[in-house]
RNA sequence: GCCGAUAUAGCUCAGUGGUAGAGCACUCCCUUGGUAAGGGAGAGGUCACCGGUUCAAAUCCGGUUAUCGGCUCCA
């Protein structure tokens, strides 16, 4: 008879079987009632489930990590179930947890419409107010064909028919609904109620492109209301983050009917793109990169050689002119080996290292476009080291270095690494692949660095390894790359003379580390909401007068900041200090130096800063010094420390 | 590319078969005001584009384009 081992140590033994609803009774009837499963050895299961023999167990609830994807779970199936009553002809097929919510994917004739989805929700609260028991069961596995056939259910048919033989089915049923599912579930449909459906999508059956469309629908759900009101909050919060809406806002970019997917840059924009690219400059340049600038067009045989035309022909822009083809570049690097392939190379000019900010243009899907995370055109930090097999692993650890340097500079200290290994369909033979899958691996276990693996995510002509960066609302953006080739080089014949005397075919990094400058800065607006710090702000401090009087003060100050190398603007409208005062906040504008009689007396500006703090009247010589530094410190803020 | 939604003034939005609206922004005038919106007046729109229905279309129908949310894709 069982000994049951709790989480806290402590042991509970029972004269005969129980159940795990049995023991949290036993515990507490608070417990009792909140108790949505169990965990039992290990594995997850249903609070009616039966200790038999001594275990260990730990009673779930919604406060628990399981028990909130159990309320999930259960809640998706709550959605098909409404679904099924409202709409019987909807055939259901998979409904698994995400992040934050839930989806349930249906087969309908016809695309739910957002009165469909409140009417749903409607009957989701009446089904979960009825506190209707949710029950397992199992069935043989053809019985389980059989039965989902009868309900003419022949996707849920087909989810069955790949379980494989002999494996027991379990269904869960509520009521009229039965799903096949592998559970757990919370023990009644009144555990359930904090939930909103969110948003209707098309979505492929089994996410291929080539299979039919099935409407999917959006939910998220939490153990209570006030949890499921500040992830509504939440999303508020990241909306108002959207970089193109700031884009708008702070007059940075836009884009226009006549460009899709491609960026118009105000001046502003272009203020914040052009310190992006010195910053990257220098820092090339620290690392001994030759900077160069290659053609847009390129003659569409030199993208056959490539292999570019054989893998991603539909990805390119193409033209022809006196009967010639073009294609547009979608990448930089054939051009780069050009440059390498100038002139007769030595082993002692290796490495090599070519970069350039290199503007693409690739016709991505029309449904992709999103701002300047996604977009036609675009500019990759890019370069290109050749170099022998020996000096890989050093130039991979650079790289690496190189990598996280920038990174940090930029505030982001959070980076997860990522090993992309051979896809499916891919130049080289199988031994470069071997040999230089083990060469990124290695260089990453040189540096102690954590990385997890992903098998088939290669490029078509090497691995990589993959940096990506998480912002303050923790989302992950993959930006660098450094990706090997042992292809490309050998196709466009780069070759060097050895020591020997022999000439050899260097191997080639590619390597990115902002990855796209657009990208990149949609993700520095997002991340700090348009606040950018000093040295990356369009325009770093205005000078503001309080009458007409201090116009020829304030004119001199801003010719001074800007002899200086500051970015800014006087403002010296008719208009009241406050007015003012709002619309560069609202502008995201790091300083606002304010010029009144007092200052003009003084020779002092008075400074306040965007988040409304008076930092006092200073001297103007000590100011304008202060920001220079600040300017200089990458995201230290100076003026306001001192 | 696929599914769905959307497109009205520079911006944010209202208008739903019968003369196109608001707030902010803009221009001019008054105001010279010390840290998040001073007052008044004015100007501004082929209602995305093309076609159809109708006596009459921003409004209804069809198509195109773009955008938004997903899906697929992302060298």
């Amino acid at each position: 008879m069982p000994d049951i081992t709790l989480p806290d140590g402590s042991r509970r033994h029972f004269d005969e079987a129980v159940t795990v609803g049995d023991v949290a009774t036993d515990i507490g009837p608070g417990l009792a009632k909140a108790a949505v499963g169990g965990r039992v050895d290990g594995e997850l299961v249903d609070t009616d489930y039966t200790v038999e023999h001594d275990a260990e167990l730990a009673i779930v609830t919604p406060k628990d990590e399981d028990g909130l994807h159990m309320i999930r779970h259960s809640t998706a199936h709550l959605m098909a179930q409404a679904v099924q009553q409202l709409y019987p002809e909807a055939q259901v097929t998979i409904g698994p947890v995400i992040e934050d919510g839930f989806y349930y994917d249906f087969a309908y004739a016809r695309s739910f419409t957002p009165e469909d989805l409140e009417a749903i929700e409607a009957r989701m609260t009446e089904l979960a107010q009825a506190d209707i028991p949710i029950e397992r069961s199992v069935m043989d596995r053809d019985d389980a064909i059989g039965f989902f056939l009868d309900k003419g259910e022949k996707y849920k048919a087909e989810i069955v028919r790949e379980i494989p033989q002999g494996e027991t089915i379990s269904l869960y049923r509520q009521d009229d609904f039965i799903d096949l599912c592998r559970g757990p579930h919370v023990p009644s449909t009144g555990r359930l109620g904090s939930f909103k459906l969110m948003k209707v999508a098309g979505a492929y059956w089994r996410g291929d492109s080539n299979n039919e469309m099935l409407q999917r629908i959006y939910g998220t759900a939490w153990p209570d209301k006030k949890q499921l009101r500040q992830y509504l909050h939440r999303l508020e919060e990241a909306a108002k983050r959207d970089h193109r809406k700031l884009g708008r806002q702070l007059d940075l970019f836009h884009f226009q009917e006549d460009a899709p997917g491609m960026v118009f840059w105000h001046e502003r924009g272009w203020a914040l793109y052009r310190v992006l690219e010195d910053y990257m400059r220098a820092r090339q340049l620290e690392y001994g990169y030759e900077e160069v600038h290659t053609p847009q067009i390129l003659d569409r045989d030199l993208w056959k050689r490539s292999g570019h035309w054989d893998k991603f022909r539909d990805n390119m822009f193409s033209t022809s002119i006196e009967e010639h083809d073009y294609a547009i570049k979608p990448m930089n690097c054939p051009g780069h080996v050009q440059l390498f392939n100038q002139g007769l190379k030595s082993y002692r000019d290796l490495p090599e290292k070519i970069a350039e900010f290199g503007v693409v243009h690739r016709n991505e899907a029309s449904g992709t476009l999103h701002g300047l995370m996604r977009a036609r055109r675009f500019t990759q930090d890019d370069a290109h080291v050749f170099c022998t097999e020996a000096q890989l692993q050093h130039e991979i650890a650079e790289l690496i270095d190189m990598t996280l340097q920038v990174y940090s500079d930029f505030g982001f200290d959070d980076i997860d690494i990522a090993l992309s290994l051979r896809p499916a369909t891919r130049v080289g033979s199988d031994e470069a692949w071997d040999r230089s899958e083990r060469a990124l691996g290695e260089a990453l276990d040189a540096r102690g660095l954590a990385h997890s693996v992903q098998p088939g995510e290669g490029a078509f002509y090497g691995p990589k390894i993959e940096f990506v960066l998480k912002d303050c609302l923790g989302r992950a953006w993959q930006c660098g790359t450094i990706q090997l080739d042992f292809s490309m080089p050998g196709r466009l014949g780069a070759q060097y003379v050895d020591e020997h005397g022999e000439k050899q075919v260097p191997v080639m990094i590619h390597r990115a580390i902002l990855g796209s400058m657009e990208r990149f800065i949609g993700i520095l607006i997002e991340h700090f909401e348009g606040r950018l710090p000093t040295w990356l702000a369009p325009v770093q401090a205005v000078v503001l007068n309080i009458t007409d009087e201090q116009a020829e003060r304030a004119r001199e100050a801003e010719k001074s900041l800007k002899k200086q190398g500051i970015r800014v603007v006087a403002d010296l409208r008719n208009e009241k200090i406050g007015y003012k005062i709002r619309e560069h906040t609202l502008q995201r504008i790091p300083y606002m130096l304010v010029i009144g009689q007092r200052e003009l007396e003084t020779g002092a500006v008075a400074v306040r800063t965007r988040d409304g703090r008076d930092l006092g009247s200073r001297p103007f010589e000590a100011v304008a010094a202060g920001l220079v530094d600040e300017d200089a410190s990458h995201g230290r803020f100076v003026l306001e420390g001192a």
